[in-house]
DNA sequence: GCCAACGTTGGC
DNA sequence: GCCAACGTTGGC
Protein backbone atom coordinates (compact mmCIF):
# COMPACT_ATOMS: atom_id res chain seq x y z
CA UNK A 1 0.00 0.00 0.00
CA UNK A 2 1.42 3.47 -0.84
CA UNK A 3 0.27 6.36 -0.13
CA UNK A 4 -0.51 10.07 -1.58
CA UNK A 5 -2.15 13.42 -1.06
CA UNK A 6 -3.97 15.01 -4.15
CA UNK A 7 -4.25 18.81 -4.37
CA UNK A 8 -7.63 19.96 -6.14
CA UNK A 9 -9.40 23.44 -5.73
CA UNK A 10 -12.43 23.38 -4.37
CA UNK A 11 -13.85 26.02 -7.34
CA UNK A 12 -12.76 22.67 -9.33
CA UNK A 13 -13.54 19.92 -7.52
CA UNK A 14 -14.34 19.64 -4.18
CA UNK A 15 -14.58 17.23 -1.30
CA UNK A 16 -18.26 17.55 -1.46
CA UNK A 17 -18.46 16.80 -5.25
CA UNK A 18 -16.51 13.85 -4.89
CA UNK A 19 -18.78 12.72 -1.95
CA UNK A 20 -22.11 12.56 -3.70
CA UNK A 21 -20.21 10.32 -6.52
CA UNK A 22 -20.28 7.80 -3.64
CA UNK A 23 -19.02 4.48 -4.55
CA UNK A 24 -18.87 4.80 -8.31
CA UNK A 25 -16.00 7.52 -7.80
CA UNK A 26 -14.92 10.11 -10.25
CA UNK A 27 -11.64 10.18 -12.82
CA UNK A 28 -9.11 12.19 -11.86
CA UNK A 29 -8.40 14.41 -14.68
CA UNK A 30 -7.09 17.34 -16.00
CA UNK A 31 -3.50 16.74 -14.59
CA UNK A 32 -0.88 18.17 -16.90
CA UNK A 33 2.29 17.99 -15.07
CA UNK A 34 4.94 15.02 -15.61
CA UNK A 35 6.18 14.84 -12.10
CA UNK A 36 2.37 14.06 -10.81
CA UNK A 37 1.92 11.86 -13.88
CA UNK A 38 4.61 9.39 -12.82
CA UNK A 39 3.05 9.11 -9.48
CA UNK A 40 -0.04 8.63 -10.65
CA UNK A 41 1.20 5.63 -13.05
CA UNK A 42 2.79 3.99 -9.33
CA UNK A 43 -0.59 4.38 -8.05
CA UNK A 44 -2.32 1.17 -7.50
CA UNK A 45 -5.59 -0.15 -6.99
CA UNK A 46 -6.49 -0.43 -2.85
CA UNK A 47 -4.29 2.89 -2.67
CA UNK A 48 -4.89 5.74 -0.11
CA UNK A 49 -4.81 9.73 -0.86
CA UNK A 50 -5.00 12.20 1.09
CA UNK A 51 -7.75 15.12 -0.69
CA UNK A 52 -6.45 17.98 0.08
CA UNK A 53 -8.15 21.47 -0.89
CA UNK A 54 -5.97 24.17 -2.34
CA UNK A 55 -6.68 27.78 -2.63
CA UNK A 56 -9.53 28.07 -0.38
CA UNK A 57 -9.41 26.09 2.71
CA UNK A 58 -5.82 24.74 2.05
CA UNK A 59 -6.62 22.09 4.26
CA UNK A 60 -6.60 18.08 3.77
CA UNK A 61 -10.25 17.53 3.91
CA UNK A 62 -10.65 13.64 3.87
CA UNK A 63 -8.85 10.39 2.13
CA UNK A 64 -9.98 8.80 -1.06
CA UNK A 65 -8.92 5.23 -2.45
CA UNK A 66 -7.94 4.36 -5.71
CA UNK A 67 -10.34 2.47 -7.27
CA UNK A 68 -8.84 2.00 -11.26
CA UNK A 69 -5.23 2.37 -11.84
CA UNK A 70 -3.74 4.68 -14.33
CA UNK A 71 -4.84 5.29 -18.08
CA UNK A 72 -5.65 7.93 -20.73
CA UNK A 73 -6.85 10.71 -19.63
CA UNK A 74 -9.71 11.36 -22.19
CA UNK A 75 -9.78 15.17 -21.70
CA UNK A 76 -6.31 15.23 -22.67
CA UNK A 77 -6.15 15.70 -26.46
CA UNK A 78 -2.45 14.98 -27.13
CA UNK A 79 -2.83 11.65 -25.37
CA UNK A 80 0.32 12.12 -22.98
CA UNK A 81 -1.28 12.10 -19.82
CA UNK A 82 -3.28 9.71 -18.03
CA UNK A 83 -5.81 9.81 -14.97
CA UNK A 84 -6.96 7.56 -12.09
CA UNK A 85 -10.36 6.59 -10.76
CA UNK A 86 -10.87 7.73 -7.26
CA UNK A 87 -13.92 7.34 -4.66
CA UNK A 88 -14.31 8.88 -1.56
CA UNK A 89 -13.20 6.85 1.30
CA UNK A 90 -13.99 9.04 4.49
CA UNK A 91 -13.68 12.37 5.94
CA UNK A 92 -11.12 13.68 8.30
CA UNK A 93 -12.85 14.31 11.80
CA UNK A 94 -10.90 17.34 11.99
CA UNK A 95 -9.15 19.16 8.94
CA UNK A 96 -5.75 19.50 8.99
CA UNK A 97 -4.41 22.67 7.67
CA UNK A 98 -1.52 23.57 5.62
CA UNK A 99 -0.33 25.59 8.93
CA UNK A 100 -0.81 22.43 10.60
CA UNK A 101 1.08 20.33 8.59
CA UNK A 102 4.10 23.29 8.50
CA UNK A 103 4.00 23.28 12.22
CA UNK A 104 4.79 19.73 12.55
CA UNK A 105 8.34 19.02 12.13
CA UNK A 106 7.97 15.54 11.03
CA UNK A 107 6.36 16.66 8.23
CA UNK A 108 8.83 19.03 6.57
CA UNK A 109 9.42 16.62 3.86
CA UNK A 110 6.10 16.37 2.11
CA UNK A 111 5.97 17.31 -1.45
CA UNK A 112 2.97 18.92 -0.26
CA UNK A 113 5.55 21.77 1.54
CA UNK A 114 8.66 21.44 -0.74
CA UNK A 115 6.99 21.07 -3.90
CA UNK A 116 3.98 23.73 -3.78
CA UNK A 117 3.05 22.99 -6.89
CA UNK A 118 2.88 19.42 -7.78
CA UNK A 119 -1.04 18.25 -7.43
CA UNK A 120 -0.03 15.01 -6.61
CA UNK A 121 2.47 14.04 -4.19
CA UNK A 122 3.36 11.09 -2.49
CA UNK A 123 2.73 10.43 1.41
CA UNK A 124 5.57 8.32 3.41
CA UNK A 125 3.78 6.12 5.94
CA UNK A 126 4.82 7.92 9.02
CA UNK A 127 3.30 11.32 7.18
CA UNK A 128 0.33 9.19 6.41
CA UNK A 129 -0.19 7.67 10.11
CA UNK A 130 0.58 11.34 11.88
CA UNK A 131 -1.77 13.24 9.71
CA UNK A 132 -4.45 11.15 10.02
CA UNK A 133 -3.75 10.91 13.94
CA UNK A 134 -3.72 14.99 13.79
CA UNK A 135 -7.20 14.71 12.10
CA UNK A 136 -8.82 12.39 14.43
CA UNK A 137 -8.68 9.22 13.06
C1' DG B 1 21.05 22.05 -26.41
C1' DC B 2 20.96 26.45 -24.00
C1' DC B 3 18.46 30.01 -21.97
C1' DA B 4 15.32 34.05 -21.88
C1' DA B 5 10.52 34.96 -21.98
C1' DC B 6 6.25 33.73 -20.71
C1' DG B 7 2.29 31.31 -18.44
C1' DT B 8 0.37 28.91 -14.47
C1' DT B 9 -0.05 27.52 -9.76
C1' DG B 10 -0.81 28.46 -5.18
C1' DG B 11 0.50 30.66 -0.73
C1' DC B 12 0.29 35.00 1.39
C1' DG C 1 -3.66 41.33 -6.06
C1' DC C 2 1.12 40.18 -5.62
C1' DC C 3 4.91 37.39 -6.29
C1' DA C 4 7.93 33.17 -5.95
C1' DA C 5 8.50 28.72 -7.88
C1' DC C 6 8.66 26.18 -11.69
C1' DG C 7 7.25 24.15 -16.13
C1' DT C 8 7.01 25.12 -21.11
C1' DT C 9 8.05 27.36 -25.35
C1' DG C 10 10.72 29.13 -28.94
C1' DG C 11 14.73 31.67 -30.90
C1' DC C 12 19.39 31.07 -31.58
Amino acid sequence: MTYWLMKSEPSAWSWDQQVAKGMSGEAWVGVRNHTAKLNMMKMKKGDRAFFYHSNEGKEIVGIVEIIREHYPDPTDKTGKFVCVDIKADKPLKKPVTLIAVKAEKALADMDLLKQSRLSVGSVKPDEWKLICRMGGI
